[in-house]
DNA sequence: GTGGAGCTCCGTGTAAATACGGATGAGCCG
DNA sequence: CGGCTCATCCGTATTTACACGGAGCTCCAC
């Protein structure tokens, strides 16, 4: 498995022993950057508040404010934030509010790294992703209901060369300039600064650039 | 908010938890370069002894040699050195005895990187800081003491009509969209605009949105 | 009551970005 | 092979942004 991308993780549980666990599992994989912990769905909010994770992996129990009721409002005020529920064992209730409240995936906390990067990956491109350890009861509920495993919105995927030219366009750095620094025509320049726009949904550069910060495409 | 220095500083807290928030606070916060970390009273005497921060952030509590205790000794040693205390609560007599040893701001620990970046800009120009989170009891407290709060403004780089404009250029208006919305000609925006990257020193737009979100004038 | 800062407005340009249209070749993959 | 994406390039036109200049007004502090 091969990911490009370096995605901004949270994690959000009550049991700090749990959260130690899970920064050990982080150990050797650079494709998931760990940028806060909190203790409850309160402070998951005011840590989402700051930060700005691609992904958040969100304890359905919790005290104070449990996970679901942090997915529905953190969805609601962050849209762009992709949530994985972990819970103990097959809590099959709970785990079906959690997806209901907008969550995109579902692990179990007996996870492995392999399932961790593969969830987050899945989720941050706009698939779902279920532990693979999840119930025969759990796997009928969620067949039965809205939260079948589907791709939702074709992943916003840059190209390489994309990729560049936004970056050069943070710095910057004019069509005309960039153009000169790639070895290209200004006009190839203009064309994939419209494909861009056009993928973003950004109407300006300003929009543009606030997407690519937001998705760590360029970093500030 | 603009500020043009940059500050060292030094963190003295027991909490590795809480030091490493503290870092990730100070991520993207150029303004503000961490040189040191102490894990309590002694230990920070030492790192100053040794390095030579502008700003110490000081737990009020901490194991060995407390804040308090810490901040006296700091004062004497290293007049120019500028304390910030903190706490977790609103510990007030304890607040009060940090100011009294000679803290000029105090912080409630669940702050975030804007009061963070403010508090250590206010006690580095000579002013006093306390968190906007502070209780009544504490704020009569205060009041009633000579460290009546007062906040020294560092050189207002922006307008509040630049700040407007700023913000509704990140939300992708067009000059001409925003002089409509703020009820102006279209030649005012361009002027304020010019301004706004004249003081910024971005060659466009995308500049402008940069150090907008990076001085926390625009939210992503 | 002078001076500065902020806000407002304007003229005249050039440079750049945005928007629509189109095309060609290379490379990959089933 | 056939279909696809990517990267490359182009024409034409309009809209914005950027840059330089100047000026009058209010408010407030010194």
């Amino acid at each position: 498995m091969n990911y490009k991308y370096i995605l901004k993780i949270v994690i959000a549980d009550d049991h700090q022993m749990f959260r130690e666990g899970f920064k050990v599992l982080l150990k050797n994989q650079p494709e998931l950057e760990l940028i806060g912990e909190a203790e409850n769905g309160k402070e998951l909010l005011e840590l989402v508040e700051i930060q700005t994770p691609h992904v958040a992996f969100v304890d359905i129990k919790m005290p104070v404010m449990d996970g679901i009721e942090a997915c529905k409002r953190l969805k609601t005020k962050f849209p762009d934030i992709h949530i994985i529920g972990l819970s103990s064992y097959n809590d099959d209730n709970l785990v079906v509010d959690m997806l209901e409240a907008g969550a995109k995936g579902y692990l179990l906390k007996n996870t492995n790294r392999q399932e961790l990067l593969e969830a987050a990956m899945t989720v941050y491109e706009g698939g779902v992703y279920y532990s693979k350890a999840t119930s025969d009861k759990l796997s009928r509920m969620i067949g039965k209901s809205k939260f079948n495993p589907y791709r939702i919105h074709p992943p916003v995927i840059f190209s390489k060369r994309e990729t560049d030219i936004i970056q050069l366009m943070c710095k910057q750095l004019t069509n005309r300039e960039i153009a000169t620094q790639l070895n290209l025509s200004i006009r190839t320049v203009e064309s994939h600064r419209e494909n861009i726009l056009q993928k973003t949904g950004a109407k300006n550069s300003i929009g543009m650039v606030i997407y690519a910060i937001k998705h760590g495409i360029y970093e500030i």
